[in-house]
RNA sequence: GGGCUCGUAGCUCAGUUGGCUAGAGCGCACGCCUGAUAAGCGUGAGGUCGGAAGUUCAAGUCUUCCCGGGCCCA
């Protein structure tokens, strides 16, 4: 034959589109962007939304240091999937996004910038410092955040260092303190020596370390000895060192010793050895005997066959084995009762230093001791200490400690423990325990007319939905056994307390004295208080309470722990933006179960009797390919700038929707550049849709349901169906499933059945045939549906298509301004299914046999088969006949599918067709032939081709 | 050491109150198409459901223990 294909070829309609297949995104998302910003998208969604009811995610504050890295892009991508689908569920769902701007990690950088000089400075000079390296980096974030293709209130954003937010926190802190749950204290906290200031629990990290273990005896009081006689433990005779014996893994401690703690209720034993020349009777705990023999390896001793209750040893005195006389007023050196002694380690007897440990501490109020801490805030030893400790660091001390009890003889074993210990998140030094004077929120003292925080806040659990479901348990066992909320910090860099005293030491804190420094505040900022005198910041009309002169007070140093500030958001960020409090959207990371939600919702409690936030959502961690942490130093780091960079944000956005977020998410570039192949599935699928309804007019050419082909009915049976799964995914934040979902539609039901049975009908069928319009028809409104389901995740390629669509069904400016597509009730595709599976089944077993016929090389393409299927199952004859003609076999894509009424042992048998080939549609049809002008074509391309 | 939590094919996910030979998509292998073409289609191979015991007629699903992760804490 002489023709030439591409004759023919003019002739089809084949599908055509600006949508390019290659996405570029690297390139094409950062115009996007800017063309979002000049459209002011933002301010649009808002105005459009301004009447529809409100839904408020409200942005829990990240730190304003640093690029942004995977935790951020999980955190804000969610968030921001969140915003946009409520959003176009017909919400106004604003975002404010905020920073977290004071604290110490910016003042620590600060200082290692300026170096010495930092000394010569004044606060005033360093906060401004602070102020302008916290500017820079909110201004960074911000951008990153924006390049993901985040929406939100970018150019007003919170910052926790701006005069309103300061002043609400001083609204929020003055409630506490009207409502008597704000108090000062001498109490042991964690203290970071590097940094010289008192540490929250948030601030700490747990490293292994090694410590020193050592057992030492406290040589017992004669008297007390006597008594031990008495008890029948020791013989009358004994010339032996009477002691005590206690264990501890930090011997600088000992310094501060002023009690041996037992447990009343435990079995003691006396251990007798020789050791250097002298015998010695050393009282231990029953239980803990074998292990103390092992730890010094005694090979001669012996164990008392008699033994004592704890409850007998208390009150007996011994005599500190450095230390000659008592530095405190109170009672010491005594051995005194308590529940928390076990025989888990150690000997059973515990030293105990109430400057120094909260069990310590606990146990000497209630035996009216001194809380004695001989260290000053460098971390070195007092006055009080012995000379020979005097400023030393007892960082550096125990091994001097050590060896000086050696020499007296008192050093019983000593080896080494390898444990984790807490460090400064900041200076990276360990932490030690160190009685100081702070601020305290009690969670234990009632309310007037109430309850404690604790309680109000386990009452509360059952108000909030937590996703997951654990997030509940997980912050209820927190909040049982969290300690009062220390919230004074020595440093700069923060809110400062505000507190006045007099020269008395007199504390004046009410308050009315804390709104007046409040509303100074918002009218100058927090700065203020460093420059301004007590009588400016309380204002002239201040009165102060009796006894107090403006001329006799000083001004608190503390500042507020950065965890209290981000904890008052709900106030200054939600109330003052006229929000209702509680708020619809908590969405962070799982660690802020003890940071962030716990500490927004202690002080909320304080202050409206209710938590802050309706639903609390969380999400875990990214881990490496393997499943383990992911850290800088082990080189499994995935830097989530270059991968941005790499990849384009929609990848990313993509990669964060497809990850169950509950759980740990594994992270490596490999696994975000796999996204990039489900990525082009999914934007073929949108160039194939938008190809082929690019002659479409909707408005004129649309089909009603009811007209349309079998085929496209199921289509659009299909598209209901899965509109309905990620209506409920998305409802559900179950945005994975939301993907799994679209994914698997784009690449079963449209690509490999829908779009490819189409072609025959799209291409070569007449261009306003009823069967090309009802085609199009759905697919129209499945690439509109598909399209806008998108748009959550897919932000700026959603509109990338949306914008290649002629004719849509609203007049938006974008589509992040379109609503998601309603299921349609009167497309019922549940009663179609089972009839749709049967069909499907047959499809499938006809591939298959059509795949052995090209193993045999009989055909190459689908087209050049014929089927038959015979049965006389009259079911299965009813659902074969109940497509237009020929419709069963373009379902198959074959040429021709004869159906036989007939009983047989093989349903369905294949065959090349003895049919010639049109050579316009390639099928292999009876008409090919059969006209003597056209003897190439079918009839139906005959016809097609005689109306162009 | 404690609290919470996770462990189903190479990857990402489904597996209703325990009930048919454990599913999907991707990836991979092989093949086809060349009128979605740096695309598209088909077929196939992949899992002792982290391990072990137990309850049960029946366990990926329930219980206990163990192993290995993660977050938070001591």
């Amino acid at each position: 034959m002489s023709e030439n294909k591409t004759n023919y070829r003019d002739t089809l309609n084949l599908p055509k589109t600006t949508f390019g297949m290659k996405a570029n995104l690297t390139q094409r998302q950062p115009q996007q962007i800017k063309a979002w910003q000049k459209m002011d998208i933002y301010g649009k969604i808002r105005d459009a939304r301004k009447d529809s009811p409100l839904y408020v995610l409200h942005d829990g504050p990240p730190y304003a240091n640093g690029d942004i890295h995977m935790g951020h892009v999980i955190n804000k991508v969610l968030k921001d999937i969140v915003v946009k689908y409520k959003t176009m569920t017909g919400f106004y769902a604003p975002y404010v996004p905020g920073w977290d701007c004071h604290g110490l990690p910016i003042e620590v950088k600060v200082m290692a910038e300026v170096g010495e000089k930092i000394r010569e400075m004044e606060k005033p000079q360093i906060r401004q410092l602070c102020k302008k390296y916290a500017s820079k980096y909110v201004k960074l974030q911000a951008k990153q955040f924006q390049n993901l293709g985040i929406f939100g209130d970018f150019n007003n954003p919170y910052l926790t260092l701006k005069p309103q937010y300061e002043a609400g926190m001083c609204e929020v802190f003055a409630e506490l303190v009207g409502k008597g749950l704000v108090y000062k204290q001498l109490k042991p906290i964690h203290w970071s020596i590097g940094c010289q200031t008192a540490l929250a629990d948030a601030e700490l990290e747990y490293q292994d370390i090694d410590s020193p273990s050592v057992f030492v005896n406290f040589g017992v009081t004669a008297e007390s000895a006597q008594k031990l006689k008495q008890l029948g433990l020791i013989s009358q005779d004994s010339q032996a060192k009477i002691c005590f014996m206690i264990w501890t893994t930090t011997p600088w401690t000992l310094a501060a010793n002023l009690a041996v703690s037992v447990n009343p209720n435990l079995e003691y034993k006396v251990l007798s050895y020789e050791a250097s020349g002298q015998q010695f009777c050393s009282v231990i705990a029953s239980e803990r005997a074998d292990a103390v023999i092992a730890a010094a390896g005694l090979e001669n001793y012996s164990l008392s066959e008699n033994f004592v209750k704890g409850s007998d040893l208390i009150g007996l005195r011994y005599d500190h084995p450095f230390i000659e006389k008592n530095p405190t007023e109170k009672e010491a050196y005594i051995v005194i009762g308590a529940k928390f002694v076990t025989t888990e380690d150690g000997t059973g007897l515990v030293h105990t230093a109430p400057g120094h440990g909260v069990d310590d501490y606990v146990a000497g109020q209630q035996h009216n001791m001194a809380v004695y801490s001989p260290v000053t805030d460098d971390g070195c030893y007092d006055e009080t200490a012995p000379d020979w400790l005097v400023g030393k660091s007892v960082l550096k001390v125990d091994d001097e400690i050590i060896e000086n009890l050696q020499n007296r003889n008192s050093l019983f074993a000593r080896s080494k423990i390898s444990h984790s210990y807490p460090h400064c998140w900041r200076s990276r030094m360990p932490v030690i325990f160190r009685a100081t004077e702070q601020w305290f929120i009690s969670v234990d003292n009632p309310v007037p007319d109430g309850e404690s925080l604790r309680q109000m806040a386990l009452d509360s659990m059952d108000e909030v939905k937590w996703v997951p479901a654990w997030g509940r348990k997980r912050i209820s066992g927190m909040l049982e056994s969290r300690p009062d909320w220390c919230i004074s910090r020595q440093r700069s860099w923060g809110m400062p307390i505000p507190v006045f005293y007099d020269s008395e030491g007199t504390t004046l804190l009410t308050k009315e004295s804390v709104l007046a420094v409040g509303e100074h505040f918002r009218k100058k900022g927090s700065d203020s208080w460093f420059t301004d005198s007590p009588q400016e910041i309380l204002g002239a009309d201040f009165k102060l309470p009796a006894g107090f002169r403006f001329d006799d007070l000083e001004k608190e140093e503390n500042i507020f722990d950065v965890w209290f500030e981000s904890g008052c958001s709900w106030h200054s960020v939600a109330e003052a933006a006229g929000w209702p409090v509680p708020v619809d959207l908590y969405l962070e990371g799982s660690d802020q179960h003890r940071g962030w939600f716990q500490l927004s919702l202690l002080p909320a409690l304080g202050v409206i009797g209710r938590a802050p936030f309706k639903t609390v959502l969380t999400h875990g961690f990214t881990v490496d390919e393997h499943g383990k942490k992911q850290s800088k130093s082990q080189g499994n780091y995935v830097n989530a700038q270059e991968e941005i960079d790499k990849y384009g944000s929609d990848i990313l956005r993509l990669w964060v929707a497809s990850v169950n977020y509950q759980e740990d998410m594994r992270c490596s570039d490999t696994l975000i550049g796999r996204l990039q192949d489900a990525y082009r599935k999914i934007r073929n699928t949108l160039r194939y849709l938008l190809g082929n309804i690019n002659d479409f007019v909707p408005a004129e050419q649309k089909v009603a349901y009811e007209d349309m082909l079998e085929i496209d009915k199921w289509a659009m049976q299909q598209f209901q169906k899965l509109a309905e799964n990620v209506h409920n995914a998305y409802e559900n934040f179950m945005f994975h499933r939301a993907y799994t979902y679209i994914y698997n539609f784009c690449t079963i039901e449209m690509s490999s059945v829908y779009m490819d049975v189409l072609k025959d009908r799209l291409y070569c069928d007449s261009r306003d045939s009823l069967s090309r319009r009802s085609a199009q028809t759905a697919m129209h409104r499945i690439l509109d549906g598909l399209i806008k389901m998108l748009t959550p995740i897919l932000a700026h390629t959603a509109e990338e298509a949306y914008a290649a669509m002629e004719y849509k069904y609203e007049d938006v400016e974008s589509v992040h301004l379109a609503e998601m597509p309603k299921p349609d009730e009167n497309i019922g595709w549940r009663s179609e299914q089972a009839r749709w599976d049967k069909l499907t089944e047959i499809r499938n077993e006809i591939m298959q046999k059509l795949e052995s016929l090209r193993q045999e090389n009989k055909i190459a393409s689908n087209q050049e088969a014929c089927v038959t299927i015979t049965t006389d199952d009259k079911q299965t004859l009813e659902l074969l006949n109940g497509f237009e003609s020929g419709q069963f076999a373009a379902f198959c894509i074959v040429s021709e599918v004869e159906i036989i009424n007939a009983s047989a042992d093989e349903l369905i048998t294949v065959s090349k067709c003895s049919n010639d080939k049109c050579q316009r549609c390639w099928n292999y049809w009876p008409s090919v032939g059969t006209d003597k002008d056209s003897p190439d074509l079918c009839d139906r391309c005959r016809e097609v081709i005689a109306d162009i």
